[in-house]
DNA sequence: GACTAACGTTTTTTT
DNA sequence: AACGTTAGTC
């Protein structure tokens, strides 16, 4: 097989990981160690050596991911023998799973999937319907706590919590009901599958003998099980991660499964990348100096192979509004320097309601910048209600998306219409569709409710029927029902500006677009819902198109490096966060800075203020105690004031900082 | 059933 | 400060 890489241009540590093929293998990557490069290297060789493609599963965490992995691969090797590799994430692999085998558990084999905000929804109603609305609880809380008892294998009915248990226990019987399944649903599920019945498990152990799986650190118990069912002896499965950037602990992601990865495959060959080829030696060290803070880890240095470097700033500032100015007359002012690029810059913080400010200092200079992940397009309401439309052209009974749309545009049937039909509806143990279908139930209707109803149920069924029955282009019978129901000049009518009109509109078109483009791949209605709950959100080459500065949370900044980077509001409170501090995570917060700090390939700002606006109140702030860990080797206190030139003499400065520094360490 | 006014809340985010 | 939710009114 033609391969086009070659094993001179890694370095030993990298060869040996590609070279140990058989048995469990664990790759620790530290950052910019040159992790995907190596993953990629490692399954080109697995392929040069006759394996064949189709036995080779590489497991990501994003789709993103996926079809990065897959497009590096095809570059080594052929492209078609990068399209006959199963890439994908677990989600996807589980529906995979689920779709031949799910009606082995009782189940049909046209579930649908609900994604997140069909679960908000459906929770919403439960808390309603449960009498939740004393107790003080959200409905995001009460599924995060579902979720964390499923991935604990804790049986809902089980839950300690007496009032959550009911909830969860309503919620298991609302899913089975429609014939639905969660995230968590699918992992359980496909887990269940295969550890129950051997042939399906002999199916997939058969058909993929090499198993990969990348950021690994991300994985959750759940995930661990699975892939001990998916991989038997000789166990051909290497993992790849670091336990340093786990930072996503507070969903259930276990660090316990790379730190004790021999537990749960036998002997494994551990490499560990310790070469980083992204930052500066002055980066890299204060970031080591950090994550030393942190016990419990697998031990690992990163030696810089750039040595020196500009030093670390640490910049104190008097309050928020400096912090924005300061950076954005820093980004004007290295853009000075020849051939620096907007994109070389990027902004990092903790929440998202931190970039605000940052924002408005940009557009004052007329610097582009590009905002990562703020709103997801899965959450805009005008995709969320035309997915709704699609879902129930697929399946009426899922009451989540009829519920959503029933009264969207409005044609009569209002709140109260729908109560009275959910409540028909469990009382008859049927879909809510089911009910408006309903002689019996509609007849105890007013005529007018009634005639709106039978109204959207005729628009409905007969659209489906255009579907099933005529074989109809489900794009065009979608476009067809929206344009009868006249949903855009609906949405459009409820817009303020033209702006947010051409916004709404582009939604609308592209949900039904993308549609159209699966269907013109030969894809049902069905694989486009599952594809669409199980999109990631970072609508794709738009964002990566975009010019300009990155503004980023931490979290969605694992991955990305960046030329000069600025980290803002290195406060007690917000990093390390004060709910984690609550639930003693503090652990984690470090690893968040420390993925931040080495994001960085040669300058790195790191600013916190005195004051800062916090929902519209001025309050002091406190430089957080991180700041006190890092090695002052390569780092350089500074202050708004003194780089805007105030007076100051050089001693004072330095007493000044001197007691900064002292008060940090003492802390 | 639709519209408006007061109210309360506010970490991170993927599947 | 800004957003979404809810309760009250027409």
């Amino acid at each position: 097989m033609a391969s086009n890489f070659s094993f001179d241009s890694l370095n030993p540590a990298q060869r040996s990981a590609v070279a140990a093929q058989d048995g469990p293998v664990m790759i620790l990557a530290g950052a910019g160690t040159g992790k995907t490069r190596t993953v990629t290297c490692r399954i080109a060789h697995m392929l040069e050596r006759g394996v064949p493609p189709q036995e080779i599963l590489a497991v990501t965490f994003t789709n993103k991911a996926a079809s990065e992995m897959r497009e590096r691969i095809g570059g080594m090797v052929s492209k078609k023998a990068a399209n006959e590799m199963t890439v994908c994430t677990f989600h996807s692999l589980c529906v995979r799973v689920l779709r031949g085998g799910i009606d082995r558990l009782g189940y049909k084999n046209n579930f649908s999937i609900c994604s997140q905000s069909d679960q908000t929804g459906m929770m919403k109603q439960l808390l309603v319907r449960k009498g939740g609305k004393d107790e003080k609880i959200k409905p995001d809380a009460v599924l995060s706590a579902i979720s964390k008892a499923k991935n604990k294998g804790i049986d809902p009915a089980d839950i300690e919590d007496e009032f959550i248990s009911i909830l969860a226990v309503a919620y298991e019987n609302e899913l089975r009901a429609q014939n639905a399944v969660d995230f968590d649903d699918l992992l359980l599920l496909a887990r269940k599958v295969l550890s129950e019945h051997e042939d399906v498990r002999n199916i997939f152990r058969a058909r993929y003998t090499r198993v990969t799986v990348d950021e690994f650190q991300d994985t959750n118990a759940l995930q661990m099980q699975l892939l001990q069912q998916l991989v038997g002896p000789p166990y051909h499965v290497c993992v790849v991660g670091d336990d340093d950037q786990s930072i996503y602990g507070w969903r259930g992601a276990e660090v316990a499964n790379i730190l004790q990865f021999e537990k749960f495959f036998p002997d494994p060959t551990v490499v560990r990348l310790e070469e980083n080829y992204r930052s500066t030696l002055a980066v890299l060290h204060t970031a080591n100096s950090l994550i030393k803070h942190n016990v419990g880890r697998r031990e690992k240095i990163l030696r810089a192979t750039r040595k020196g470097g500009e030093p670390i700033r640490i910049v104190a500032m008097p309050g928020d509004d400096e912090e924005a100015e300061f950076i954005a007359e820093e980004i004007l002012a290295g853009m000075g320097a020849h051939g620096t690029k907007w994109e070389d810059f990027a902004v990092l913080f903790r929440t998202n309601g931190q970039s605000r400010k940052i924002e408005l200092a940009l557009r004052e200079r007329k610097i582009p910048y590009r905002m990562v992940g703020a709103q997801s397009f899965y959450d805009r309401r005008e995709v969320r209600d035309v997915l709704a439309y699609a879902q129930i052209l697929a399946a009426p009974d899922a009451d989540v998306p009829l519920l959503r749309v029933l009264n969207a545009p409005p044609r009569g049937i209002g709140q109260s219409t729908a109560m009275l039909a959910t409540d028909w509806s469990r009382e008859h143990h049927e879909s809510v569709w089911d009910a408006l279908c309903d002689p019996n139930f509609t007849a105890t209707l007013s005529a007018k409710v009634r005639a709106s109803i039978e109204k959207f149920v005729a628009l409905v069924a007969g659209a489906k029927n255009r579907i099933d029955l005529n074989h109809d282009n489900p794009a065009e019978v979608l476009e067809g029902l929206l344009t009868e129901i006249e949903y855009r000049a609906w949405i459009e009518r409820g817009c303020k500006t033209d702006n947010e009109k051409q916004q709404r509109g582009e939604g609308i078109f592209m949900v039904v677009d993308s549609l159209r483009d699966h269907v013109s791949k030969g894809k049902s209605l069905q694989k486009f819902l599952d594809d669409s709950a199980l999109a990631s959100d970072r609508e794709d080459d738009d964002l990566e198109k975009k010019q300009g500065v990155t503004l980023i949370t931490l979290h969605a900044s694992k991955g990305l490096e960046f030329s000069k980077v600025f980290l803002i509001g290195l406060e007690e409170g917000f990093l390390p966060h004060t709910r984690s501090i609550a639930e003693g995570t503090k652990d984690e917060e470090r690893r968040l800075l420390y993925v931040g700090i080495t994001r960085a390939q040669d300058e790195l700002t790191l600013t916190y203020c005195d004051t800062r606006m916090k929902w519209g109140q001025l309050t002091s702030c406190q430089a957080s105690s991180f700041i006190g860990e890092l090695d002052d080797e390569f780092v350089n206190f500074t202050s708004y004031d003194e780089i805007l030139g105030a007076e100051a003499t050089a001693d004072e400065l330095d007493d000044f900082f001197g007691d900064i520094k002292g008060m940090l360490d003492d802390l």
